[in-house]
DNA sequence: AGAAAGCGTCGAAACGCTTCGACTAGCGGG
DNA sequence: CCCGCTAGTCGAAGCGTTTCGACGCTTTCT
């Protein structure tokens, strides 16, 4: 019993009910339930009786009988792409942080794949078997979010439609973040910068925040009275070294480097180091990128911040949940590293 | 109505229970559940009455009550382990494919991190919020391991643990898998052979799959006579270099390479190009890694069957649960396809 | 012809919890 | 001194399913 918990003797066989946790310690059903959930006022003696009972038994109640009669699951639905051009590292990210901030909340996390498509949510929702729905990857045309719409369970996207109205949206604020890495490359005196961002079939899909990106970026070139342009960017060492040559040749005078794509941004910096070009010397380069990916590389870069946007969305599904009112857009503020590549 | 759904207009709203359907086809409750369930015989045309019923009401079973009075939350729990060392991209096809065989039960998958540690899989299956649960990345002496053999709930692990007794595993045959590299090396005429692994952490935390990969190495090694060793590798580009380099210096003769690394395979690629050895004329490379590593870089590879793996595991842990025996170890047979690295 | 064995259906009893209303003390205010 | 509170507790009514036993009907076997 030194890790706090019971014998674990019973770990096996039926397990226990609030019934035997009552009369083990001399009280009634309900309020051995209401020591539990802190609805009503309870004496501190009765208290601690129950929850000595708890404890010495072993009870943990049960999920299912706690839903029917609360209709409250305690559990939210994370419904993930798994498609193609997705960087998966960090899509796990803000998975792990979904979960972690649900457990801060006492709720669980049922995992759904969009391939199951509109079908899965539906199933999902109309069972009870989840109380409210994040989902990741949202495109600007989605289908997912007319039934979102339509849903009596509340939902909290990460990413945003092109038409985000009566839905709740989180996400990286993209457009600000192409902006600043822009400002900075023109503060150290860069004329000439080009973005790489993700492989062609992300913007095709129009997936929000490469284009968000792509926009926040073209508006600060003219801001700044740069020169440059934006090119989409496989994923492969071949694909990257031939876009990175191809590109160093067509423009001489290029002296900076946006790289919005997780997976290419190392290939890009060894097909730099190939080619012979020092960075920052010759070339400076920034990437927006989450941490783990910038930090060994010594990469100037704003950080995708998964953690913060995973916990924010069950934040504001929490908020929805409870029946308060939240705001429909959460933009985060990008924050720019400056690192060696710049 | 033309994806086959009802009207959605109930989306919102309360949802419909069993009692509406049976009013509505006309029949008791009891009949409405059989028709759903397939336990008893019911004759066609109620069949078709209740189902219309279910149709035209868009009901959906209630998941609590349903699991409160069957005792099957229809429910399995993925434990990940989101740690250091481990190669995301694999660990996201293992669940994908998990979730996508559990769909296939009719069961959803709950999402656990390892990072709740025991005390969620014991709340996950006291609670009877999940009826089973598969394990992935679990070490060989795992702490997980005790407490699964006390559990109710059937379990099945992806990898083995030292102590295997009393539970069941399912991966794929990795000493296998390093003695078909080797074969493969031997047979094309290599003499020098030399398995570059897993990061070093990887090796003293003692993951199976690392350390029977190096068996099956080293085993096949002395069966066909050939020189080599085994090295851990990192995962950035510099380490990676750094280990190549020096290990052709200290190996004049080295003419084999056997990558069990995804992270690094990229990067040991790229070294040898920037070192100027051609593969596969200078050395040959063989991988283990999956077909979506490979494919794009030619490799020849023994892959790692990811979504076969979490099949599987599904598959038996579908066995455990309708109280059938299985196998306490299945391990998949590796197969090697011949690209253009060797 | 009568018993045995299905088939198809129904009613009602769980399943384990939450929550509502009611009840009892004890207490302060008028 | 009585009234109305509040704090603390209890009993019982659900919540929406599944499943067990029972009940008529047919059919099949002696």
């Amino acid at each position: 019993m030194t890790d706090g918990h019971p014998v674990d003797g019973h770990a096996t066989g039926r397990a226990v009910t609030i019934v035997e946790v009552a009369r083990h310690a001399g009280v009634a059903v309900s309020t051995v339930s209401y020591v539990l959930s802190g609805k009503r006022a309870i004496s501190a003696d009765t208290r601690r009786r129950v929850l000595e009972s708890v404890r010495t038994l072993g009870y943990h109640p049960n999920a299912g009988a706690r839903a029917l009669a609360s209709k409250r699951a305690n559990v939210i639905a994370l419904v993930l792409p798994l498609r193609a051009g997705m960087h998966v590292p960090v899509l796990m990210r803000f998975a792990t942080s979904v979960v972690t901030a649900a457990r801060h909340f006492d709720h669980d996390v049922l995992l759904l794949t969009a391939d199951e498509g509109l079908d899965g949510l539906r199933r999902a929702a109309a069972s009870a078997l989840v109380d409210g729905l994040v989902l990741m990857d949202v495109e600007l045309d989605d289908p997912r979010v007319p039934l979102l719409r339509r849903l009596a369970e509340p939902s909290v996207l990460i990413g945003f439609p092109a038409d985000a109205a009566g839905v709740t949206g989180v996400d990286l604020d993209f457009a600000a973040a192409g902006a600043l890495c822009v400002a900075h490359l023109a503060e150290r005196g860069h004329h000439e910068v080009v973005l790489l961002g993700a492989p062609a079939v992300v913007y095709e899909r129009g997936t929000g925040f490469a284009r968000r990106t792509l926009e926040g970026f073209t508006a600060a070139l003219a801001e700044h009275g740069l020169d440059g342009t934006a090119l989409p960017c496989e994923e492969g060492f071949e694909e990257v070294h031939a876009t990175v040559s191809g590109l160093l040749a067509a423009r001489p005078g290029l002296s900076g480097l946006v790289v919005h794509n997780e997976a290419a941004v190392n290939h890009v910096l060894s097909s730099l180091r190939q080619l012979g070009r020092k960075v920052p010397q010759d070339l400076a380069v920034v990437a927006i990128c989450p941490d783990d990916v910038a930090e060994p590389a010594r990469l100037t870069s704003v950080l995708i911040p998964a953690e913060e946007v995973g916990r924010e969305a069950v934040g504001l599904l929490m908020e929805k949940l409870a029946g308060r009112p939240v705001p429909p857009a959460t933009l985060l503020v990008p924050r720019l590293t400056v690192r060696a590549s710049s």
